[in-house]
DNA sequence: CATATTTCCGTTAGCGCTAACGGAAATAGC
DNA sequence: GCTATTTCCGTTAGCGCTAACGGAAATATG
């Protein structure tokens, strides 16, 4: 524990009950101007730091927000947590933040364990839980938003987008543009729930114009712009007439653009190359990449948003679903 | 809170007392393994989760890490963290997450609030904070890791490397490849230290070999690509003969490379580049960025590993400073 | 002035869990 | 057989704080 000082160390030196001083720091009523300052001063003049365990205990408010996410590296969930820290800065609640790596089994630990501190409320991203995990969800009375993806059954409430839409779109966009032998690079699907979804959106939208995907490859593990440009030569060498390829994420497409500005292949003339996220990254590139924004940083405030008005009522929210609505941006490159 | 179950439910359940129930569910001694199974039954059955603000009160041990960073959007911390969270995933501590916007402010009160959470420990970013900050932290007992810097004085351990020396042999670097006539492009240096640090070891780099700046660009808040792009613009639109711009961080000599292949420039003989972090979204480009690796993910892990030895071992372990060694890599930019 | 109200502070009783001790029953030792 | 040890479980007493109540003093009311 940091220090040994406790509340009965502040109230003695200041002359005054537990109770009062406990009230003085914490800005509650029914304490006197003077005496107000009084333990203020005492408790500055020793270093006193609150032990917020003991009071969460004793309020039964714990005032964290618990957020579950796969992975801080992807440059997709750190706009999430800026918009959720955004919302929840003006308030007491305060944000806690957890890893899965995109495996299910650590989720449903990271969700037992942050539910063990009682938090104000818990934000996990994507519908996709393990059975143990849906049922813990099930089962608290912990505000829940699952949040990014609306394809699915949220167990309470929920703000994210259609990813199956975005995929649908992204088709129809492409296809209006006149490119018709389309290729599509992604990870594996087994993980990424949200990527999967996308694609399946994407077929569906070709086959609407009876087009069919000419290739597809699907590579393991993180996504990263190198991959996105080796991958991207490998298809043009297997499918020459190949005339676009839709990534599953910028980060890919950004690959893919680097590949055609090396081989000196023109976008989107000669190969047409659309992403997903817009990510700001991509906005140097000398093409404006098409793109469909996930709508990151407002999907964290919603969620966040929401958090704090379940906390702020005395009613009980009944749960909500919110989709943002996506809409593709063309850019230059296809 | 979550669930109204407490340990009496349990307890009852199972036709045990509440301690051989909480020693049956922390895997503790002293109980059999006939009353272990009830009670891991009884638990289950009811969906009972422990309450650990109640149980870290108790056992004075909170089993949390604090870390405070800037930003997770940098791209930069994120593997810091993520260093972190492989190092304590075997272990029973948890990181927990504050952010500061590089804010020294911000930073003080986040430092506060996690205190007062009791963590085994703290990891945050930098050596520079405030008067506040400073004297909350040398007051508590918490084992404190200042990460990221080693260039002055850290209040207790440090991991990290020398930004100064980092500059400084990037300039030997350039200058060996033949450049003479150097521009600088990165941030306002009065938030970010880091960035400051390798701009004066740059600086007095250039000065060994008589060789003094002859642009020099700092631009507000966040870096991007996009930024990185148009002061590079801007910046050989004033000086016509520059044949070399070292960049605070990737994200901006990304940019600068982006600017160059719009432009038709040729890296690096008619513009050498450089940048700082060696992030890996850098390596799809047409030429290997000249960069230093920052090593984040290598300070995370070993951050954490300082707090996981300070909390196993009885003996309270010395301050104790990691400066690790950085190299430039070349790469085909300079 | 007496009474009603407000202001301020203290006392009591926990929050839900675990450390520490003690003791009964089961096993070991010889 | 009896003692020594181990195994297992319960009781007691908090951890450091706050909710809730109650009551004295200060102020308002008429």
């Amino acid at each position: 524990m940091t220090s040994d000082l406790t509340l009965k160390d502040v109230a003695l030196l200041a002359g005054v009950s537990e109770m009062t001083a406990s009230r003085a720091l914490r800005n509650a009523n029914d304490v006197s101007i003077n005496t107000r300052k009084k333990v203020m001063d005492a408790a500055a003049s020793i270093g006193y730091v609150p032990n917020r365990i003991a009071g969460s205990l004793a309020s039964k408010k714990v005032n964290l927000v618990g957020v579950v996410i796969p992975s801080v590296k992807s440059y997709v969930f750190s706009e999430v947590l800026d918009g959720i820290s955004a919302s929840l800065k003006p308030s007491k609640l305060r944000p806690v933040f957890g890893l899965t790596d995109y495996d299910l089994d650590t989720e449903a630990d990271v969700i037992r364990e942050m539910l063990e501190w009682r938090p104000s409320g818990l934000i996990v991203a994507g519908l996709e839980h393990s059975e143990i995990a849906k049922k813990i969800l099930k089962n608290t009375t912990t505000p829940l938003i699952e949040i990014m993806d609306t394809d699915g059954d949220p167990i309470d409430s929920c703000v994210g987008v259609s990813h199956y839409s975005a995929g649908y779109n992204m088709a129809l966009a492409i296809m209006e543009k006149g490119h018709r032998r389309i290729g599509f690079l992604g990870t594996k699907m087994s993980s990424d729930f949200r990527a999967s979804k996308r694609f399946n959106g994407f077929v569906d939208g070709l086959q609407s114009n009876g087009i069919k995907l000419i290739d597809q490859e699907n590579y393991s593990s993180g996504s990263s712009v190198e991959k996105g440009k080796n991958f991207t030569a490998e298809m043009l060498k297997r499918n020459q007439d190949l005339d676009c390829i839709y990534c599953s994420t910028d980060v890919i497409a950004m690959g893919a653009v680097m590949h055609c500005l090396e081989a000196g292949i023109s976008i989107p003339n000669e190969l047409a190359i659309a992403g997903f996220n817009k990510l700001s990254m991509a906005s140097g590139l000398p093409i404006k990449l098409a793109t469909t924004d996930s709508l990151r940083f407002e999907i964290g405030k919603l969620a966040a948003n929401m958090i704090l008005e379940r906390n702020e009522q005395n009613i009980t929210n009944p749960a909500k679903t919110i989709e943002l609505e996506t809409s593709v941006d063309i850019g230059t490159s296809i």
